[in-house]
DNA sequence: ATCAATAATTAGAATAATTCCATTTTACTG
DNA sequence: CAGTAAAATGGAATTATTCTAATTATTGAT
């Protein structure tokens, strides 16, 4: 029984969109589908050179402008490092982030449910949070993808 | 028996910067009282306005300097919230930001080791990490300092 | 299908934080 | 008090991002 995920997307991407009213342009589309198809973290420039290839004339304006839609719908969220340029992330879970000191690479890190609800026992009373970025560097002895 | 607490500090920078056979001249010595001194999340362009008080022909250029120095020896922590300008914390102790989307306040939430310890277990074999940050963003329904 | 209204895209200018560069000043050593 | 190396300085350059004004696309209604 195989279904097409893209298809899942597709319906999210529309859904998420007319919640907003908002309307689902070829730009928004392929930035959404370029960013779920590729599970790492692009920034805003990384997407224009990906997404050209399907849309030769977009522009990094637009890019940014879609960007800023899609992570208003929550299909996508934003990740920072530092003072680097913004990353995008298609891993709408709960995860921290790893970046390699040495590759740049960033690897998601997953947060099982006792993790997640120890974290947000430091907040002291009086303290609400709406989210949280937990974000490591250092350096990764074992490779994988 | 009441003691210079900004005694101590001179002598945590004096020595950290002979560590590195970097000079203590007075616009890193002024910086570093500064940041000391008032316990919040300055900005470089915070500190450059404080900093002037006392040396009024000091550049932003330096600043950047000072402050680079200062955070590689280690007496002031660098802190980042998404896109916006760097901040500078005098806590050097493990703890993690709240950030109250209301004001733009930065609070400290102190960490005890059973939070640490919980922390850097959510990292799977192979990662070694040198440093993490934890932030958080929301609302402080009780004020305080 | 056509139209008007509105939203989105576009290219390029503007902005903001930070870094770089060339020159001048300062701090340390003998 | 030199002489030398490091640091400070002002302004230009860089980079990521946002803004702006003009063009184009999408939508809903005829
Ligand atoms: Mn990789
Ligand atoms: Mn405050
Ligand atoms: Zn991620
Ligand atoms: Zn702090």
């Amino acid at each position: 029984m195989t279904y097409d995920i893209s298809e899942n997307h597709k319906r999210a991407l529309y859904s998420a969109l007319r919640k907003k009213e908002l309307r689902p342009t070829k730009q928004r589309i392929c930035v959404y589908n370029i960013i779920m198809s590729k599970k790492d973290h692009p920034t805003a420039d990384d997407i224009l050179n990906r997404v050209r290839k399907n849309l030769p004339t977009i522009s990094l304006a637009t890019v940014y402008n879609c960007l800023e839609t899609l992570v208003d719908c929550e299909l996508v969220r934003q990740v920072n490092f530092d003072r680097s340029s913004t990353r995008f992330c298609p891993n709408l879970t709960p995860h921290a982030h790893f970046k390699c000191s040495e590759t740049g690479n960033i690897f998601d890190i997953s947060l099982d449910e006792e993790s997640i609800r120890s974290l947000k026992a430091v907040l002291p009373k009086g303290y609400k949070a709406d989210n949280f970025e937990l974000s490591f560097a250092g350096s990764k002895t074992i490779s994988s993808n």
